[in-house]
DNA sequence: AATCCTGAAATTGTTCAACAATTCTTCGAT
DNA sequence: ATCGAAGAATTGTTGAACAATTTCAGGATT
């Protein structure tokens, strides 16, 4: 089951229009909560999150293709705005697009995995050296729990995500909007090419040790023995996945 | 003259069709150069383009408003490639969407500026006390030189166009594509609201001792002083930005 | 049999026209 | 002056159309 048409409930168009068309009769009690501009999501930006979902979730693999008719059929949206979620994914790398054949899902080579590593260094290890207020190690310590609990559980999958939570959490010292953007893309990125990583049970177990080592020296105040600690944390990461993956 | 038509050449779809239709005749000489995938642009990316060159000149101020059938009429395209275009900018931040009002020239208040700072602190920093090889270091003198040349000819708009690539240099020391990429978008982020710096035509002049210093001690391998006097420049232009704004 | 060419089928890139929903504007009534 | 209700303008989205390009399937040629 590729896709069917899931978690993609009722879209405005087909309904050509509802009974009550203009004059606003009931348009909602003036006096009650309709000030919360709720900015509801563009039917482009669902179906970019649908994708995302999907990409995330593996059922669509590295090097697959999104065929534009394809997506707009199964979703039940015009080709033109599935063309607008493909130019939010390409921004974001999780799609390529080689002009006049189509767009595909990302595959990462040696090159980009190194190259992902990189950034995630400059950035993960410059965050925690800064340190954080009380509660952003909160978040971070919060994270490592959830690995704990995760691995208790035997869900590897849970011990994905919190993995991914963990390190969110550490760039999220820094508090910084833009940082925050830049990680979640990456992590993104990484979702990508992880799937294959996880056929190793234990691959995500052996990281469970370093995440509480790294926390207590954050929270201890040992900034620059953590950032080592996540230095080394990343390399040995790298190394892993390299191994994984045609190197 | 906001924008006539200007830089945009004609665009396919206006021409019905040329004279020779299909059946190959003159394909171009097998042999010969062909094999290059030039690549070409697609309309919308040239839309986005052209938008991002007048956003960098400062024809378009933060929070002007981008009409989309203004521009659809102005670069003799459809709404929807605009549309397109649209998605891309506003991916880089250039532009935000306000939902069913528009879109509008991106203007950073005074958090957005302390957020672009901190980002460049985080991966300008990092990049330099991790060195480069001589070709990448020679970049970054060339880029000084630059500036110095720019300075010596009283062109202020080249003096700030050395600037950007002094630090663009600098990131370019790790060798990164996303990193660049990051970096490229920051700095098109500043570009936005450097257009209100510049009344002060010395504005950058005062960078120019700072940027040869740094240069010095990357060159001299001397990369944790690089890094702190670059930490201590961007602190100082913070600071300046920030005054310059309201704050 | 392997290679090359040719023409049909599929897909992308782009435009155009239409329409619902929403926001902005104008203008008159209180 | 303030408020609210038509009316105009704009965005969001669709659907259909068509040129350009790529992919594919046969068929002819050596």
């Amino acid at each position: 089951m590729t896709s069917a048409a899931p978690g993609f409930p009722d879209l405005p168009g087909s309904t050509p229009a509802g009974g009550d068309s203009s004059s606003g009769a009931a348009r909602a009690a003036p006096g009650s909560a309709a000030r919360l501009r709720v900015a509801v999501p563009s039917v482009a930006d669902r179906v970019a999150a649908e994708l995302r979902l999907q990409l995330a979730e593996g059922l669509l693999l590295p090097g697959a293709r999104l065929t534009e008719s394809t997506i707009s059929e199964e979703l039940g949206v015009s080709r033109n705005t599935v063309r607008e979620a493909f130019a939010e994914l390409a921004a974001e790398r999780l799609v390529v697009r080689h002009p006049n054949r189509g767009v595909f899902v990302a595959s990462l080579g040696p090159g980009d995995i190194h190259d992902v590593y990189t950034v995630r260094r400059f950035i993960e290890v410059s965050a925690i050296r800064g340190g954080g207020s009380p509660g952003r190690v909160a978040a971070v310590r919060a994270a490592v729990e959830e690995g704990k609990a995760a691995a208790a559980a035997d869900d590897e999958e849970a011990l994905g995500t919190a993995n991914q939570h963990f390190h969110g959490a550490i760039v999220a010292l820094a508090g910084s909007r833009r940082l925050n953007t830049i990680m979640a893309q990456v992590l993104a990125e990484m979702r990508l090419f992880f799937h294959k990583a996880t056929v190793d049970a234990h691959f995500y177990r052996s990281y469970l040790d370093d995440n509480e080592e790294i926390c207590k020296a954050l929270e201890a105040g040992e900034l620059d023995r953590a950032g080592d600690l996540l230095l080394a944390y990343l390399n040995r990461s790298e190394q892993k996945q390299r191994a994984v993956h045609g190197d």
